[in-house]
DNA sequence: GAGCACTGC
């Protein structure tokens, strides 16, 4: 189609004139409506920019701003890299002469970090823009802080194809929203009448139901169902190959970690009708054509980053409405298809319109590290477009300072009061130098202290992208790769590196990589990443002299980047590690370092197992020497004797203790002597815990309690102190005072230390002012018990009151007494402070209905 | 029966 004829051309007045007013503009039109190839063309024609200024347009794959670029050169008539051109990581074809350019998001990012004013850049275009990458975020946001102060006159294009324009129209207020429509075929959506129970019939089992029902429907075009992972793949294509009804389609298996024979083989196009079961890589990457049938699960394995944590989760989660759009969209490619939702409708009105943008799911270090370098050192009070949680911004602050890439955040504050931001440091500034992860970033600069520049560069390379080297391979290439490789004890850093050697020796060919189970294409990124990185430091003036490898060298690198993940085997049989910060984890069954005992994971991730239960990974791991944790973390490294209280012997011990932060690495009894007031301490929590109990203190001693407090409020001339809950701790310790084991003070008698509290007079008269039994006018004597409020109480049965009248006080008259009259069966019937009235008002009552109740009592 | 898919400097 010519370009003239694109339907985005309906909007050529419009998107000029707003340009002109506003300087902000959002522009809505799905794919195919010719906005990426032309906006850019609109504002270059129409003398947008400036005499020489340039539009940089912004676009989130390296794939697609080279050929954008190629097809507006085309279009324009010149050459790439004349008027036209493209720049992404590691290739640019740009001149002076160059006006419009498309980039890739790094990019952008690092000019703006560099150059806060964007000198010669007249307007940028973020295409794309509902993608919500983290990049394309902070530059839409420093692009309009840069517009509000610097540039007023740079012009700032959104774009996307389907987008929440109100809450972006917002943020960028005041600012046009224009609109393109487009055209595709329609696609049926079907619900589930009744929700599907996956725990009952499993989704596989659902799913292949629901494609029986649908070929029975129909006589042409292929199936696609979504599927969350490699394994309910598996279980659908057996399930539909079991199916009587569905034995003339043929059906493939389709995901990432497949071969790309077998992928191939899913993709390609067939006699018969077929049945591709498919993850996410079918959402959006792969398009097939033919599919005019979609079955979805409506659920995807979505990785987060938790930044309470610190650790990375994949788990089954519920797709979005707009990703459920999406893959419905998968049967209108071709021809008018359907989609079969396997949730109801009424379930669908209650799932997330969109996915999570990336500020919300990713790890900000790197972003925060950025932000700083520009100036901003508050990054929470930074305009976000869609704001971060707090605890992810603090937990990159924390890693920056741990890496000593930004100012120390103090670390004791009162509880809700955010941290003071730190400043990025020297340390930070050269790290940012590199683009990579802080984490590798801060390891290159110690690899230069420690002459290992080269391999650590080549560490970093190897993780960049996604892991090359393929997961669950069978047993022979397995066998194939130890016998190439060779064993490895160290660090699975350096299995990698010699995978990654030998990949690089046979060129990349795909029968050497299939051999060892590698991923070609992976692998082959790897160099030209080393040598971009080597170069880097090279002019940095970082030493990058081709060096004899020492191991211990670049381990202890490892460490330096990676400290907060230190890990300690629990046992030498299991895999059961723990971490620094109190965290859990096993160590991964791909690892090669299965038996360290001290070790340092650069991937720890949650995943979810297929009966909804985790755990927790520890994957890229280097062995670790104690005697480095010293070396490196002299403040961190704690070797001492430290007492404490041992639960299962109940006794307080003295361990030698050596420790990394709050990780305990070794902890030994030691026959030191244990110092008696820090083993009454450690007793005496126990003992307030609840968790051992002193036989002695029985009701009698918490009576005394009362009492002590009671005689020190009602006869405040004695001056007795008043006993209260530090007191009693107080006390608690006194009697745990000499011992070590909970043998020795479980039957301690407490009285004697209790008494003491008192002096000698206050003990003199506290049985005679406030005594535990009362002797009444007829000889008895009866408990009288003691409350915290409220007077004295006598209880007696009737039959030991008879023959007594009147009032009863204590302590020499001061002190009314309640007394509280008791059936036969002890069970009050009143409370009274004077009998005399009690035996003339309610008495003949009661002994009416209680003397035939009780007959065989006395009643006089 | 441990583990989606991407992408960028």
């Amino acid at each position: 189609m010519p370009p003239r004829e694109l339907p985005i051309y309906e909007l050529e007045n419009a998107v000029v004139g707003s340009l002109r007013a506003q300087g902000r503009l959002i522009v809505q039109a799905p794919t195919g409506s010719g906005k990426s190839t032309q906006i850019p063309q609109m504002l270059f024609n129409h003398g947008l920019l400036a005499e020489r200024g340039e539009v940089v347009v912004l676009q989130p794959r390296r794939l697609a701003a080279r050929m954008l670029a190629k097809r507006v050169a085309e279009e324009v008539g010149t050459r790439i890299g004349d008027v036209v051109g493209y720049q992404i990581r590691l290739e640019s074809r740009v001149s002076e002469k160059t006006r419009i350019r498309f980039v890739t998001e790094g990019i952008l990012l690092r000019q703006m970090s560099f150059d806060a004013t964007l000198r010669g850049v007249s307007a940028i275009v973020f295409d794309e823009f509902h993608e919500r990458h983290l990049y394309g975020d902070i530059s839409l946001a420093r692009a309009v802080q840069i517009q509000q102060t610097t540039r007023p006159d740079l012009k700032i294009v959104v774009m996307s194809a389907t987008l929440d324009a109100g809450a972006l129209k917002s943020y960028l207020a005041p600012c046009e929203v224009l609109v393109s429509q487009g055209r595709s075929f329609p696609v049926r959506v079907e619900y589930l009448t009744k929700t599907a129970n996956f725990e009952q019939e499993p989704v596989w089992d659902v799913a292949a139901r629901e494609c029986a029902r649908v070929a029975g429907q129909t006589s042409s075009g292929d199936f696609l169902v979504f599927m969350p992972g490699a394994y309910e793949i598996s279980r659908t294509v057996q399930a539909i190959q079991g199916d009587r009804a569905l034995r003339d389609f043929i059906c493939f298996p389709l995901h990432g970690e497949l071969p790309p024979e077998q992928q191939d083989r899913a993709v390609a196009r067939y006699e018969a009708r077929k049945i591709i079961v498919s993850t996410n890589v079918a959402e959006t990457s792969l398009t097939i054509d033919g599919v005019t049938v979609v079955i979805d699960c409506g659920l995807a394995r979505v990785a987060r980053f938790d930044p309470n944590r610190g650790i990375n989760t994949l788990l089954i989660e519920k797709i979005s409405v707009a990703s459920a759009d999406q893959r419905a969209g998968r049967a209108g490619r071709t021809a008018p298809g359907v989609c079969v939702r396997l949730w109801t409708e009424r379930e669908h009105g209650g799932r997330a319109l969109q996915e999570l943008p990336e500020v919300k799911r990713l790890d900000l270090s790197e972003v925060v590290l950025t932000l700083k370098a520009s100036g901003i050192d508050d990054v929470g009070a930074f305009p976000w477009l869609e704001k971060p949680d707090a605890k992810g911004l603090e937990r990159a602050e924390m890693l920056l300072a741990d890496l000593g890439a930004v100012s120390a955040v103090s670390k004791e504050r009162d509880e809700g009061t955010p941290p003071t931001p730190g400043r990025i440091t020297e340390v930070g500034r050269r790290m940012l130098r590199f683009p990579v992860h802080p984490r590798y970033a801060r390891m290159l600069i110690e690899a230069d202290a420690r002459g290992c520049v080269r391999p650590v560069a080549l560490m970093a390379a190897l993780t960049q992208g996604r892991s090359f080297l393929m997961r669950g391979v069978p047993k022979d290439v397995e066998d194939a790769r130890e016998d190439t490789l060779g064993e490895e004890h160290e660090s699975d850093f350096f299995l990698l590196m010699r995978v990654w050697r030998f990949a690089d020796k046979a060129s990349y060919s795909m029968d050497a990589c299939r051999r060892l189970g590698i991923h070609a294409q992976g692998s082959r990124a790897v160099g030209p990443l080393f040598e971009q990185f080597l170069e880097i430091a090279e002019k940095e003036g970082l030493d990058v002299s081709e060096q004899r490898v020492d191991g211990v060298a670049v381990r202890k690198c490892v460490l330096a980047g990676f400290s907060d993940q230190l890990a300690k085997r629990l046992d030498a049989g299991t895999l059961r590690c723990e971490l620094v910060h109190k965290r859990k984890g096993t160590l991964a069954r791909e690892s090669a370092i299965q038996k360290a005992t001290l070790l340092v994971a650069a991937e720890v991730s949650e995943i979810g197992g297929r009966g909804g239960e985790v755990n927790t990974l520890l994957n890229l791991v280097t062995a670790i020497e104690e005697p480095w944790l010293k070396e490196l973390f002299p403040d961190d490294y704690v070797n001492a004797t430290t007492v404490s209280y041992d639960e299962s012997a109940k006794r307080v011990v003295a361990r030698r203790e050596r420790r990394f932060r709050d990780l305990v690495i070794e902890a030994k009894a030691s026959a030191d002597e244990v110092p008696l007031d820090a083993a009454a301490a450690l007793l005496t929590q126990q003992v307030l815990a609840g968790n051992l109990k002193l036989e002695a203190w029985d009701e009698t001693v918490e009576q005394w309690i009362v009492r002590v407090n009671r005689l020190a409020e009602w006869f405040p001339e004695l001056e007795v102190n008043s006993l209260t809950e530090a007191d009693r701790a107080t006390l608690v310790e006194q009697i745990c005072y000499g011992e070590l084991g909970y043998k020795d003070i479980r039957d301690k008698p407490v009285m004697p230390t209790l008494r003491d509290w008192l002096t000698a007079e206050q003990l003199a008269v506290i049985d005679d002012y406030l005594p535990e039994r009362l002797t009444m006018a007829n000889g008895r004597k009866s408990r009288i018990s003691y409350a915290k409020e409220g007077p004295p109480v006598l209880s007696a049965r009737i039959q030991e009151l008879y023959g007594v009248e009147g009032k009863f006080t204590l302590g020499n008259g001061r002190v009314p007494v309640k007394i509280e009259v008791l059936a036969p069966n002890q069970r009050p019937i009143q409370v009274t402070d004077d009998l005399t009235n009690f035996w003339r008002e309610q008495y003949p009552k009661v002994k009416a209905e209680l003397s035939r109740r009780y007959p065989r009592h006395e009643w006089r």
